[in-house]
Parts: structure tokens; C-alpha cells; sequence
DNA sequence: TTGTAGGCGTTATCAA
DNA sequence: TTGATAACGCCTACAA
């Protein structure tokens, strides 16, 4: 805070001690646009720039008198160092992508704030792209982000298997609610939810079930319907897949029909979306839910908890997903044991109120 | 398509006729990774680097001839720019940063999705990252963004106006939902809107109104409390502010019991959330909505619409701020004319069920 | 522990 | 129109 009065020490001079720089030095940076470079903090602290690079980079390396005067010197010149020049000779940008299928779809939100968060305490920034359902652009999205990222979470990713083998061979890969052999993943535990939702609608006495899928693409969908065939043979239900529908609420509005016509008394839908749009749909039409229906969804996603009836549905940890797909990812990076990565993620029942006794039982 | 079997031509003369890479170059592209450079293309297409580069970047400065070979050459050798390359000397990366308050507030799903799409439009890549509510997060990400990034969008911020006017001397911003003098901003008529609601709370025969406010740091809420205050002096209501309060559903559900005892007939929340909240609240006290008391909200959010009754609110065009957002940013990176800067968002009222007539009027 | 020198892949300046 | 050549800011052998 001690101002030294201008002109009482020599400009020229820097002197270590002084709280204030060498006059043609932040004049070079104040033209650079208020950028200081290691070069700056080497002459501001008298070593040589590759010291100031290792003294900033790999810390402990150094002599600790040193590394102090470094750093003292590269805080007094406020250094942010370039990310841009620092990649080059490293090839690391230290940036991640996620890829989802959605932005709008509340699914990923979670999943989004899971892995921001956890790329950020590492050091990391996130990209997050959209390919809006369609696996064209999603295969253009992923290749103009290549470059510039250190590695890629594909979540809900609509790429056929062997594309996604082909940009994991290129480029570090992270799915998230996709198996793909020879590529990480972080899956959720679907078989326990399911078998949880089934064994209540069981018990509450639904002998029949239609399962409203989602895109015919979604790996998800897939998992989800054989989740339910495998539990509903057990249980002893009739079940019955139709589909595929978009993952909206649109979608799930323009299903209704088909779902009455199969003349089951409880429709699992993809989604929560899906579910919604169908409870939206049966209002309209003065189907009663769940005294003639019963609905329920999948993701917990916001929005399910407001609906009236508030929607039965089948959780996942979707934070927790996006934390983890980035820890895999940087786990893979720096070459150490990929944790966990074969665990599953819990998932559960949560049952509210558009799942009920059927009516004529 | 056709291809030249393997040894009858010397793969030592790259002939720009055949389809074929000399073995040499194949070699020392695989050993790098598979990702050819510009020095590639120039000998594969027997010009110098230079050359390639203008052709790649600024095309039309170049014989058409020259540059077909050179095209030719680069999608031979799948060639993909290095952004961080290319960022070193021009300073540029071709990247943009979108900051918001909470990533799984809805109000940010149509502010993201609508700046991604147009960045992506324009070549740029977006990265999102969240300040959790924080002033001070949000001011360390912002510096930590900064380098790495051409321009910066602060939706929400919750910064001062000091700091926001300090980054933007460093680095270009644009602000959504703020007004800051000598910072572009996009913002939304937030007049109109609330015109149209007091109008409509009016011809419902409320005339004592409660408005809940959001965060004591939020520029948007002071706007619409201003607003409010004029439309409902306007028409002769009386109005109190009650806050701040959390800008969640949490925090609409806490402030039930202040709300009530204002008396008012009617209360006006910061946003949906809140909003929701509130509703939540009162459903569970017995609290008959819209008959005792009507609640409206902002941001026409996801699930608004779903909650039962369904909220009542005052909406804007969330995607078309993320895209001209972008405009804005991109226009002054360009050093173009910035566009309709200055002209508002329309925002208009949607009138649903969680808006009635009081009970006793 | 520190400094020297060369390279990362691109753009930009200046000649040719 | 094209080609050398020198940045851009950092990292990293290698040498001292």
C-alpha cells in the first residue's frame, strides 16, 4: 500500500523489494494489452523464462527463494498465463466437451452442473454442444471439437457404435448412459428401478403394461425395454412395447392414442417427458390418471415433481453421471486407474401420484 | 474412388492426379497422431505453407487453381486447423463464454440453447459455466475464463457494476438482464409485460398487491419492482415488496408466511420459481389458489406450465436473448456496426389458472 | 537448480 | 499470386 513518490528511485532499476514496476516494462505490457507473459515475469524477478515456466508449472522443482520471487513477481504483473500458447507445445487444452442430444431437455441439466462442477475443481473448462437429436450433426460437432478439446462426454449420444469406437480411438471418450465394448461408460443401475416399478404396479394390481419407447436410436430406450420384458416375465405381466416416439412432451402427446388402443391399465413411457405429454393428452381427452391409466416415466426430471398428477417415475443420479464422466475422463488422461467405472448408478422409485390402482380390478 | 494398386507408381512424386499419399508423408502424419498440418498440404500440394494457409483462412486471395489443389490436398490428409495453433498469433480462439447465476434454473436452458446455436452458426464454440449465485465465484471464473476466451456473455450476473465495467475494458461483454453504462446488454421490455399483468390482476378486482423479490443483488428484480410500482401507481393498486429471497422453489416456499401476512390479494413473484414455490407452500397450508390468494411469476419457465394450478406469468424470448446476445458480441469482435443493440426483448403475459378474481371483492 | 535453444502449428510482414 | 521468415507464448530436452 506504501506508494513510492515517482522519481525517487531510478525507473530503470527494478528492485526487488519495491512494490512497483520498471517503467519500459509495463509500458511493453500495457501495449500488449495488459497481458504479462513469463518473459515479463522473468525480468521482473532477474531469471530466465524457462525458470518462471517451471516455477509456475511444476512447483517444487525449483529453490524455494526462487519460486517465492516468481511468484511474487507474476502476482504484482497479475499473470494469467495463455492457455493457448501453454497447449501447443503440450497438445493438452485443458478443456473437455459434452456432447448432449438436448439442451432444453431437463435430463441434462443435472448432468451439465455435475460435470461443470467437477471439471472446474480440476482445472478444467467445459464445452457443452447440442446435436439436437440427430446423429449427422452430432458427428459434425464432435469433429470440429476434437481439436480443441482434451477429451469428449458423449451423453445420451445418438452415434452408431462403431463411430463412437472410431473418435474413442482418436480422442479419449466418456458415454454416459451408453454401453459401447472398448469404451468407457457410467451407467445407470437400470434393472433396480425397473424391477422396483413393476413390483409396485404389480402390487397395486396391473396385470398389463405398454412400454412407450423412445427413439429408435436411444441405446437408453433399449435398456429400459429389456429391463422391463425381463422383470415383467418374472412378475408374470403382459407387456407390450410401442413406439418409437420423439423424447418430448410433443412426443408423448401424440401417443396417447396408441397407448389407449393397446388396452393395457398402466403405460411406462421412455421419460418423464413423454409421460407428461401423455398425461397432458389424457387430460384433454377426460382420460382419468391414474384411475384409468397409470403413468409413470423415467430421469426424475424437473418438472415431473410440478405435474398434476405428480408424476411416478423411475431416478437416476444424473449430477453425480456428469461428476463422474469427468472423472473418468481426466483419470484417462492422466493415465491413472480409471476408478469405478464399471459401477452403476443408483437408481430408484419414486412414486407419486400418477401411478394408482386400476380402476376395473 | 478408383484406386492405384500399391507400387506402380513411385510413392516418392506425389502426383496430384492419384487419390494416394506418399508413403514418407503417411508416415510422419500417423507418427503425429494422424493429424496432418499445414506443411503437409504443402507438399502434398507442392506450394509452400504459406500459401495453404491463406488459402484456408482468407479464400479468394488466391489463384483458383491453387486453391483447388490445395482443397484437394487437405481433404485428402482430413485436415482439421489447430485452434490453438491458429489462436497464438491472431489472438483469437474462436470461443465464447456464456456465464450464468444456476445451470439448472430453467430460465437458462433457452439462453443457452439459443447461444449455442448461434455461436456454433457463426464457427465459435461456447463454454458454460456457472457462478452458483456467487459474485465472487463468478469473478474467479470469469478470470479464469477470460484468457482462453474471445468475448464474454454475463447472464444474471451478480456482479457489480464496477467489476462488470473492469472486464469488459478487458475483454468484450455483452450482459443479458443487466444495464450497465458503456456494456452492451440485452434486455428484455420489461414494461410491457408488467403492464399486462397489473392490467390483468386489475380487471380481476385486486388492488392490493405483494411483490416477492429475488436476490438483493439481482438487477433484474430491481427492474421489475420499479416497473411494477409504476403500472400499479398508474392504476391506482397499492403494492409492498417483501424479500429478497433465494430465487428457487426453496425460496418461494419459505416466504409463504410473509406473503400472507401483507394481506394482499395478490402476489407477483421475482420469477416461476419462486412462484411455484409459493403455491407449493400454500397448497400444503390449505391455502386456496387462485381463490385466497393469486400468484404470477417470470420467465414463462419449464414446468410453469405443468404445475397445477398452472403459474401465471410474464414471459420473454429467453432463446432469442442467448442468439442476439452472441450477435452483439460477435459484431463488436468483428469491430462491425453493433445491430439493434439497444431494442428490447418483447415479453408479454401468459395468463393460466394460478391467476383469479379475490374472494372477497 | 538454472539457463540455452529449439519446437509446437499457425498467421503476418515483407520481398520476390 | 506466391514464398521466406519472423513472431505468438509456452514447454522441454540438454547443457551448464
Amino acid at each position: 500500500m506504501a506508494r513510492v513518490p515517482m522519481g525517487e528511485v531510478q525507473p530503470s532499476e527494478p528492485s526487488p523489494e519495491a512494490s512497483e514496476i520498471p517503467g519500459e516494462l509495463a509500458e511493453r505490457i500495457r501495449r500488449r494489452g495488459g497481458r504479462a507473459t513469463i518473459y515479463d515475469i522473468a525480468e521482473l524477478a532477474g531469471v530466465s523464462p524457462s525458470t518462471v515456466s517451471r516455477a509456475l508449472s511444476k512447483p517444487g522443482r525449483i529453490s524455494a527463494k526462487t519460486e517465492a520471487r516468481i511468484r511474487d513477481a507474476a502476482s504484482r504483473l497479475s499473470f494469467r498465463i495463455n492457455p493457448m500458447a501453454r497447449a501447443l507445445p503440450t497438445g493438452r487444452s485443458q478443456t473437455l466437451a459434452l456432447l448432449v442430444a438436448d439442451i432444453t431437455n431437463p435430463v441434462v441439466f443435472g448432468i451439465v452442473r455435475g460435470a461443470e462442477h467437477e471439471a472446474a475443481r480440476a482445472g478444467y473448462t467445459l464445452v457443452v454442444a447440442e446435436s439436437q437429436e440427430s446423429g449427422e450433426t452430432e458427428a459434425e460437432t464432435t469433429s470440429r471439437l476434437m481439436p480443441s478439446v482434451d477429451g469428449i462426454i458423449l451423453a445420451s449420444t445418438r452415434l452408431s457404435d462403431d463411430a463412437i469406437r472410431l473418435t474413442a480411438a482418436r480422442t479419449p471418450v466418456v458415454l454416459i448412459n451408453r454401453a459401447v465394448s472398448e469404451v468407457d461408460s457410467v451407467l445407470p443401475d437400470v434393472e433396480k428401478g425397473v424391477a422396483e416399478l413393476l413390483n409396485h404396479l404389480h402390487a397395486l394390481g396391473h396385470r398389463s403394461i405398454v412400454y412407450l419407447a423412445g427413439p429408435q436410436i436411444s441405446w437408453v430406450s433399449g435398456r429400459r425395454w429389456e429391463s422391463l420384458l425381463d422383470s415383467s416375465e418374472a412378475l408374470g405381466m403382459a407387456i407390450v412395447e410401442i413406439g418409437p416416439t420423439t423424447p418430448t412432451i410433443d412426443g408423448g402427446r401424440g401417443a396417447l392414442r396408441r397407448v389407449l388402443a393397446s388396452k393395457s391399465t398402466a403405460a411406462v413411457a421412455f421419460n418423464d417427458l413423454i409421460a407428461i405429454g401423455l398425461m397432458q393428452a389424457a387430460a384433454r381427452q377426460g382420460v382419468e390418471i391414474p384411475g384409468e391409466l397409470s403413468v409413470a416415466g423415467f430421469d426424475n426430471v424437473f418438472g415431473s415433481e410440478l405435474m398434476c398428477p405428480s408424476v411416478t417415475t423411475v431416478g437416476s443420479e444424473l449430477e453425480q453421471a456428469g461428476r463422474r464422466a469427468v472423472r473418468v475422463l481426466l483419470a484417462r488422461l492422466g493415465g491413472d486407474d480409471v476408478e469405478d467405472a464399471s459401477e452403476l448408478l443408483d437408481t430408484e422409485l419414486i412414486v407419486r401420484e400418477s401411478t394408482g390402482p386400476p380402476r376395473d380390478v
